[in-house]
DNA sequence: AACAATTATGGGACCGATATCATCGAAAAG
DNA sequence: CTTTTCGATGATATCGGTCCCATAATTGTT
């Protein structure tokens, strides 16, 4: 007969020059005897094909260790299966929370994360969103609500949904799913006037030059926003250090502090591991919590139920936070593309435990 | 004239039925005028283009936001620029370090690090591995030394150079960049033996059922095995729970190992955060370290430089193994990348601090 | 029994870049 | 002044999948 059915044409095909080796799903419909096409579909619409079909598919590829190549399936669909989350940085419980989080929500859907870490720095972002848009991810996922003109430029321009976390910016680029940083500082500052202080003071990063932390800083102002409004000094408010904020900040932050402030009453650290190193520190100083000082934190880490006293925080749920954000996502990815942004706000919550001074 | 240059027939060139809209690097070439080759030489090899025509291509780029697709390129050139991880856990200090360190050390050889969690769980990891090898990395970093036979043949067949980090396998399948378990467990023995503790404990993970912290079972293999080589009994070396192991572990295990041996006077805890976990649980029951209980953790985490006392601990430099591996990466992708298997042993050390007795 | 609808599969173009080889003019060599 | 070399650029095939439409086989409809 004069014709040649494909499966016959694969079979006299050879692997061109630019070829790399490995089995391609070429390979597999000659060794299964159907097309490409079929081979395509039993891998990812197997109703579509024969049991039996599917069967010399399945044998075809187990044969030759198929593992079918993405990114040429990403160019063809124009579908990467990437998400792209910009953190400030790994090295924080929360933010790796949010990774883990997502990572999960987004596993069976089969895609992948792509992580890219900011380091609390605009420039950094702007570059990082950039080689982040080359790999076509078909959601961005950002924390912070400040960018660089350039970034949110970017942003726009890449036409795809984007996610802000962690905060609830004013004027949002996209979806919103947070909760308001200086909300915390404001709860923050009316628990620890509600029990009875009236020296307060509170530390956080940033001396002088360029915020880094804008979250942080978002607390620290409504920390002192609510001491004004309660008629209370801000004096004892200390900026000092950059972010990321760790132990080691906290410790040297609270004997500054203390120092420049020695009636002070009450502290807010506007992260736990401030507040975990603070303490600490104060427990060196011998100056013992929460008798002679009274501390709050904020994030609720692990690390802050363990310590004597147990640390008195702002919690807010990063998991479901992170829960939220995957489940949007994957709305957003499937049916409703263009459902319009939405704001999110999943609140805060104080967790009274013993490191302040009962009322 | 009857010939129509390229930069003609670009003009004419429509973008296809299945375009996404963006635009591609002919609607760049033919704003500038010249030829897609030409559009990416100056992208990624400039100096192979005259200074006038980068120039030209350049204001097209501006002109049109153009961001290169790297899922085209990669697809065409066989170089993907993805590194993959595969970690046990994010939510853990030492391992984001790596990723950390990592992901610094390929960020300007534009490389991205696809990141995927086995959570301990080695049924889970050979489906993570499945799906990170669909993405074709041009390199693949496992952590730990115990794979299923299913993974170590794929990991096989994949064909790119593999490293394994965070441990010294016996039988590596790659590149091995790492420190020794077993050697940590021995030493932290040896530490608190020469001492002068005589009643040595530890805490670890799992009871019974699999192991799925191998790493960490191989320090507490270790410690066991240089307790009787002392002669030393190694009755109170506690199993418990299961990884991650964090504070909450450290707390739970002490006081159930204190309570089967009260005698005990001091222990090894697999984890630093375990070790600070038992120091605070310490606390609250009284008993005073160093004094009745001396305490060594491993991973030199920072909170272990913060508490009371402050925690004498196992050091590996996470950081130098993150950049070892980010340079030898390099190296394998660069040049020699066939260069046979290394095998780094990047060490250890005691960090004494003051939660062991002094001898 | 004739025709429509449905199911299973195949053929070929296409996604957006780069590898590779060809071309062409200018500079260097003889 | 011719020949060779080199530098800049262009034309085309190709990477390995999937989209879209065509076709064949099967089932359902009246």
């Amino acid at each position: 007969m004069g014709l040649i059915s494909m499966a016959e044409a694969d079979r006299v095909k050879k692997a061109g020059p630019r070829s790399t080796g490995r089995p391609t799903i070429r390979d597999v419909s000659q060794l299964a005897g159907v097309s490409r096409m079929t081979v395509s579909r039993a891998i990812s619409d197997p109703e579509l094909v024969l049991p039996a079909t599917r069967e010399k598919v399945a044998k075809a590829i187990a044969a030759l260790g198929y593992v079918p190549d993405r990114t040429a399936g990403s160019l063809s669909s124009r579908k990467t299966g990437f998400i792209a989350l910009m953190l400030p940085t790994l090295t924080n419980a929360n933010f790796a929370a949010v990774a883990h989080g997502l990572t999960e929500a987004l596993r069976d859907a089969n895609f992948h994360l792509l992580i890219a870490y900011t380091e609390y720095d605009m420039v950094e972002e702007e570059r990082q969103l950039r080689n982040l848009l080359a790999r076509r991810p078909e959601a961005i996922v950002m924390t912070g609500a400040t960018h660089s003109p350039a970034a949110s430029k970017l942003l726009l321009a890449a036409d795809v949904p984007i996610i802000e976390i962690a905060d609830l910016p004013s004027r949002p680029i996209g979806h919103v799913i947070g909760f308001s940083n200086h909300e915390v500082g404001r709860t923050a500052a009316r628990y620890l006037i509600d029990k009875g202080h009236t020296r307060i003071g509170a530390i956080g990063g940033t001396v002088e030059g360029e915020v880094r932390d804008h979250r942080g800083e978002e607390r620290m102002r409504g920390f002192e926003d609510e001491l004004r409004l309660a008629g209370l000094s801000a004096d004892a408010v200390l900026r000092y250090g950059e972010a990321p904020l760790s132990y080691d900040h906290g410790a040297a932050a609270i004997g500054r502090l203390l120092e420049k402030s020695p009636d002070c009453q009450a502290v807010f650290a506007v992260s736990d591991l401030s507040a975990v190193g603070a303490m600490m520190q104060c427990q060196r100083m011998g100056v013992s919590i929460p008798d002679q000082l009274s501390l709050i934190g904020f994030g609720d880490f692990e690390i802050g139920r363990i310590v004597n006293p147990p640390l008195t925080t702002i919690h807010v749920d990063f998991n479901e936070l992170g829960r939220r954000t995957g489940a949007t996502l994957l709305a957003l990815l499937g049916e409703d593309g263009n459902a319009r942004p939405g704001r999110v706000d999943v609140g805060l919550s104080v967790v009274e435990r013993e490191s302040v001074r009962k009322a």
